[in-house]
RNA sequence: GGGCGAUUAGCUCAGCUGGCUAGAGCGCCUCAUUGACGUUGAGGAGGUCAGGGGUUCAACUCCCUUAUCGCCCACCA
């Protein structure tokens, strides 16, 4: 039982997460009601960023707590494949070879990944195990398991039979360089400046022009008409007429239409269906054809050959020349607009016509809103349910098609003969089927990984097909980054609902980003990123813990700070050396008895605890993570510490100690699992195999209110002693002697310790400083000289009770108060103001003496 | 263009439905100490809670407004 002096978290961690696993302490009790948490499934390949530490702590701790709370517990872990930033590495390495996607099939590529994948697996388990994730590790799905691809199916089945997936050629968000389609909600809009472009296109008589506005003259190259408001006196008698594209033979329509803004531009839009999605709306009012210009590649097709092969950005530049050499172009505005990106490359997105499946979302919505309207789900903090109500609201169709093998195949194939003639069918193995004679082809396309892991809830606990862990669903609560809110969360509880008929979740916690020490965005190119393993090693995990829960509200964005973990290592020494000295003085045969309080300290000790836990207990309710952090913080470091720990040294209790480390463990286990495991299992009244993982959270025990009161008096007097004391010349010990004043005579021995004085002793014949401030009967023994010195010192705190005093007063004169307050706090009020005065007439007698 | 959030001690941040002399960690200052812990103990300094207005007996907290910073959403060319 010999522990060192310090705390050294590498040396137990492991070996205590090996316990804790070994022991089944992380599978479900199968007693209680459920409670189960959802992990967000990191990246399987990559290694856990900072923002997936503050994540899995958080989760955690709740997960600790419930289970400690006696509810059937289970934190579901979660490996994702995660399709297109897989893909894009992927992509990367086979380009050092030389080779492209073209040169594989489907299959070949989809095993290459996987390879390529399980290479590297396996290293984030291992960092959410440092981390003391409590994780239930037999019941972890990957995203391409077997089960997962089975209920995707299913899914898109029963969504195909009613009618809600579509195929369709719509205008996709489209990425040229990574060669896929996206999902609205994936593509990065930023303000960017550019140009508004006016150029003129003529009549067929050359005798009259239209000038039209755009800010991507290179489209006009696939104009194939031009629009302006029916109402419009301007324009009025060009509607039917046709003008001539500029750079082109093609002889274009002027048509009419509600969506042109008479105020923008020139009130007149060239209309570019296959390169717009206002004029692929407008193209298809008016039956206007669609000429692809831009392939998918990014270079120009379908154009005049000095066009041929020049990538969109080029092209812009060579059009405005020649329209310029024509004299067609009538200047250009400055103008800021919203540009889509590719959230990965920053590659512009060009908005492409291509045939993808799509899911009509809006009646998912509609049962998503009315869910969350009748508060079937809780969110914190509440601010996001309006976010995602809003979202909702102006939802749009969810491209689900995505050109990159590394995901799961749309199990959909086409009549050869008959291109409308789609069926579901899930050999997605095999290249062609027959059925009743027909041949069908493939789908090529994966599904957006969004998708399936829309339907993460109810894979995992096999919600659909009652297993085991059925139970489990609705999940208790679902944590996760408030960036994927819409991404996730929302496409959670629209497919949750229509697939299960159930919300998938009860509450939803949303944690903000963790910045930089100075509250920067964390990114590679910076340089600012920190390594939350390198934190680990250099202090530990349980600090780490600490570290990232205190001071973070729901929703918010915070900086990391090294000095909040630093202070969780002192907080997990802190506790290593509250166990070393309790475990000392109690012994290796000390066997653990019902503790009967006896002090003051005693009674105190237990309500400090008892508060602690009950206090624990609700702030967890409501997620305030750091709250609850920094109750057990204070009160394991204050209380039991510098308080109850040094009064033990002068009022023994052994059963009382026992209790006091014991409990202090259990409060602090949720927080820091590793330090207080560990010294659990030096603990001489456990039985071989108890653990504080599967130990129970804290009761009340019985304590005396008042006696718990009364040790506050004392600490009042010692405070009091302490802080006369630093004032005075140093290098000397002081005493104190007291009158009829039981509480003082009583614990003697215990204000000598604690003010560290040389005695506390009766005395007939007062003299010295009074203790004036805590109002006992008691009085610091100086001589006249020092005590002369320590007027000022009086005054200030006569001046500072005179203030509090005119406040008071100033209050308790105001007629509206006195009956318009609440009972209780004009009670209070009073009560203090008694208080008040009472202290300054001790001081002013203080005074008086040493005036004298 | 729309929406949301932030602004509190030197730094990073708490402060829930309005009511304790506004708190924490780190930093700073003074002092202490051979036995649980220097990853320590005791004491202390430091804030007109961004500015202005309003509601209220009472505002860091609610409302309006201004400023600054940040984020999200958005197919007006």
């Amino acid at each position: 039982m010999n522990l060192p002096k310090a705390y050294e978290p590498d040396s137990y961690e492991p070996t205590i997460y090996a316990l804790w696993e070994s022991s089944g302490a992380f599978k479900p009790s199968g007693n209680g009601e459920p409670y189960s948490i959802l992990m967000p499934p990191p990246n399987a390949n990559g290694n856990l960023h900072v923002g997936h530490s503050l994540m899995a702590v958080l989760e955690d701790i709740l997960v600790r707590f419930y289970r400690m709370k006696g509810r059937d517990t289970i934190y579901i872990p979660g490996a994702d494949h995660a399709g297109f930033e897989t893909w894009v590495v992927y992509e990367r390495e086979l380009q050092k070879t030389g080779k492209s996607r073209f040169d594989f099939s489907r299959e070949q590529l989809y095993s290459q990944v996987w390879d390529f994948v399980d290479q590297q697996r396996g290293n984030m388990e291992l960092q959410l195990r440092a981390l003391g994730a409590s994780a239930s590790w037999d019941d972890l799905v990957f995203t391409l398991d077997k089960r997962v691809v089975d209920t995707t199916y299913q899914t898109f089945k029963k969504l195909w039979d009613e009618g809600l997936i579509y195929r369709g050629e719509r205008i996709v968000n489209y990425c040229t360089t990574h060669q896929t389609s996206f999902a609205d909600i994936e593509v990065e809009h930023k303000n960017e400046k550019g140009k508004l472009y006016k150029i003129a296109y003529p009549t067929l008589d050359k005798i009259d022009e239209i000038i039209v506005a755009t800010t991507r003259p290179e489209t006009m190259l696939g104009d194939t008409a031009v629009a302006v408001h029916p109402d419009d006196e301007r324009y009025k008698h060009l509607i039917g007429s046709h003008v001539l594209l500029p750079l082109t033979d093609r002889e274009i329509p002027i048509i009419a239409d509600e969506y042109v803004d008479r105020d923008f531009g020139t009130g007149a839009v060239k209309i570019t269906p296959s390169h717009d999605p206002n004029d692929f709306e407008i193209g298809k009012r008016h039956q206007l054809e669609e000429i692809q210009v831009i392939d998918f590649d990014g270079r120009m097709i379908n154009v005049p050959p000095q066009f041929v092969g020049l990538e969109a950005s080029e092209a812009r530049k060579r059009v405005l020349a020649a329209l310029k050499a024509q004299e067609l172009n009538r200047g250009e505005t400055d103008i800021e607009h919203a540009v889509g990106h590719c959230y990965k490359c920053g590659s512009i997105i060009q908005p492409l016509v291509k045939d993808q499946w799509f899911i009509k979302m809006q009646p998912l919505a509609e049962r998503a809103i009315e869910a969350i309207e009748k508060d079937e789900i809780r969110f914190v903090p509440d601010s996001k349910k309006h976010d995602v109500i809003r979202y909702y609201k102006n939802i749009r169709d969810w491209n689900l098609s995505r050109q990159i093998a590394w995901g799961i195949p749309i199990p959909a194939f086409q009549n050869v003969n008959d291109p409308d003639d789609w069926i579901f069918d899930d050999r997605v193995d095999e290249e062609h089927i027959e059925i009743n004679g027909k041949t069908y082809r493939r789908e090529e396309d994966t599904f957006d990984t969004w998708f399936s892991s829309g339907q993460w809830p109810f894979i995992t606990t096999g919600a659909l097909d009652g297993g085991e862990l059925a139970k489990f669903y609705p999940i208790s609560v679902m944590e996760t980054g408030h960036d994927i809110l819409y991404q996730w969360v929302s496409r959670m509880i629209m497919l949750g609902l229509k697939v299960t008929g159930q919300v998938p979740f009860k509450e939803v916690y949303l944690h903000g980003l963790v910045l930089d020490e100075h509250g920067q965005k964390m990114s590679k190119s910076k340089g600012n990123v920190v390594n939350p393993m390198e934190a680990l090693a250099e202090f530990g995990s349980d600090a780490l813990r600490m570290g990232l829960v205190s001071s973070r509200s729901a929703g918010q964005n915070q900086a990391f700070s090294t000095g909040k973990v630093v202070a969780g290592r002192n907080f997990a020494n802190k506790l290593w050396n509250i166990a070393r000295y309790i475990e000392g003085k109690l012994g290796e045969n000390y066997h653990m008895k019902q503790p009967v309080p006896n002090s003051l300290a005693d009674h105190w000790v237990m309500r400090e605890l008892s508060h602690a836990a009950t206090e624990v207990d609700s702030l967890l309710a409501d997620y305030r993570f750091a709250e609850a952090a920094e109750t057990v913080y204070h009160t394991i470091w204050s209380s039991v510490a510098d308080w109850y720990v040094e009064a033990s040294k002068q009022q023994e209790n052994p059963d009382m100690l026992a209790w006091v480390l014991d409990t202090s463990l259990r409060i602090a286990h949720p927080f820091a699992p590793f330090v207080t495991e560990t010294i659990w299992q030096t603990l001489p009244w456990y039985k071989q195999g108890s653990m504080v993982i599967a130990s129970s959270w804290p009761k009340v025990p019985d304590f005396d209110e008042i006696a718990a009161s009364e040790f506050e008096r004392l600490q009042a007097l010692v405070s009091e002693i302490r802080f006369v004391v630093t004032d005075l010349p140093a290098g000397k010990k002081y005493s104190v002697g007291y009158g009829a004043d039981s509480l003082v005579a009583d614990n003697a021995d215990l204000i000598r310790h604690l003010a560290r004085l040389e005695k506390v002793e009766a005395t007939d014949t007062p003299s010295g400083l009074r203790l004036a401030a805590s109002g006992r009967e008691a009085w610091l023994l100086i001589d006249e000289a020092t005590l002369y010195e320590h007027q000022t010192n009086l005054e200030v705190r006569l001046a500072e009770a005179k203030q509090r005093l005119k406040a008071l007063r100033g209050r308790l004169e105001n007629k509206s108060y006195v009956e318009k307050a609440p009972a209780h706090l004009v009670e209070a009020s009073q009560q203090e103001l008694a208080e008040t005065e009472a202290l300054i007439q001790r001081l002013e007698n203080e005074l008086e003496v040493i005036g004298n």
